[in-house]
DNA sequence: TAGATTGTTAATCGATTAACAATC
DNA sequence: TAGATTGTTAATCGATTAACAATC
């Protein structure tokens, strides 16, 4: 029941959506072949997954969405709200203040910061945007947990050890140079340009476009 | 030679982000140790998956920061510009068209695409939003690669249908449902808020906050 | 009952780590 | 030369897949 692998509660984050999405289909039993066909898996691997959690399913039957989407829910922590803040106030920063996404997932985002002090004071989705100098403080008092990282690169290191520093748990980061997990922090990459180049290399690797490099060897 | 695994793929992405770091700083040699280090990997990893690469090190010297730059560039296919447009200008889609990385990173966004007929002509980035409608057209005749998928997640399937139908090849999910890969494209998801949720589990998972459901069993 | 589907064990597959000879 | 670091092989570790008895 402890310590799911990495892959499988990355899983898990899939089979919600998808549990979510036919619940509100009144659809009420769903079989692990379902879930996997939905989802470009194998029925062996959903089933190994949803081992991991306090479900039974029943033969000839499968699982129940609603009883699925809630133990699902409970195991990744979506049923509670958490308190996040977004450090940068670019484009990035404000496309994920404006996302709605955050909100309906359960994550508030309650601080947007920036060091650049012509915004300051300025709202996003009626967040206002406040100077690096408050962090510590507005991280402290409204007790965040989450701070998303959507800094330059350069800066990206700096600001993760400011929000550890100021007791945040966990670091989402939208950069694409590393972060050193200072303390005892987690951190998670987005890696949306990381993403890009591998789609490029799966592409490639495909019906081998470009390159041409003909693996010269001996 | 051929067909790196996925991890390592990715993790070559994290080397040449570092590579270029150092280089920018004058750096010419750089250890498997020293990368392992910055990463938070180990030598041993580095070293395997940089012999995937066309390069050689040097005992006692480690790698040439240039040459490693210039071979993990070609190998990933960063040293040539793709053509990419962005499906849906909500503020994610507009994040995306104004995040210069993509541009310094050689994704040329060559056109937005909104269902919105009151976004139509609007330019973002001095990319002007066309129709849905549109999007065939242009991306035939301007030889597009890839389709980047900021819609709703609803609308996420259709949306990669037809830009597959037009003749792209791969697909960067940005929404939070599963895309299955229509035709021979390929897929990679970003799964922004897959990775709040995989943070959050970590959170949890290390020092035991919330949940308290203590695993009752037998 | 017959057939479908779970839950779980065992087998396979693949990735990471360790170790060490080769080499600069 | 001595010591550090590569390149690679072998060992370990972990995740996925296959298989099948249990069960509804």
């Amino acid at each position: 029941m402890k310590k799911m692998p990495i892959p499988v509660v990355q899983r898990l984050t899939k089979y919600l959506v998808y549990v979510q999405d036919i619940c509100k289909e009144d659809i009420v039993w769903v079989s692990s072949n379902e879930i996997a066909q939905a989802l470009s898996l194998t029925s062996s691997t959903v089933r190994q997954d949803l081992s991991h959690l306090e479900i039974s399913g029943i033969s000839k039957r499968g699982y129940e969405t609603a009883i699925l989407q809630r133990v699902l829910c409970r195991e990744l922590g979506a049923d509670k709200t958490v308190n996040a803040v977004i450090v940068g106030a670019g484009n990035l920063g404000r496309a994920l203040a404006l996302h709605g996404e955050f909100g309906r997932r359960g994550f508030g985002i309650c601080a947007i910061f920036d060091s650049n002090t012509d915004l300051i004071g300025e709202k996003i989705e009626g967040i206002e945007i406040s100077s690096m100098e408050k962090l510590k403080e507005i991280v402290k008092k409204r007790k965040i947990d989450i701070g998303m990282i959507a800094v330059p690169a350069s800066a990206a290191q700096s600001v993760a050890d400011l929000l550890v520093s100021a007791g945040v748990k966990g670091l989402l980061n939208l950069t694409l140079s590393h972060v050193c997990p200072a303390g005892n922090a987690v951190v998670v990459d987005t890696r949306i340009i990381a993403n890009l180049q591998e789609l490029l290399y799966l592409m490639r690797a495909k019906d081998s476009i470009g390159s041409g490099v003909s693996a010269r060897k001996t």
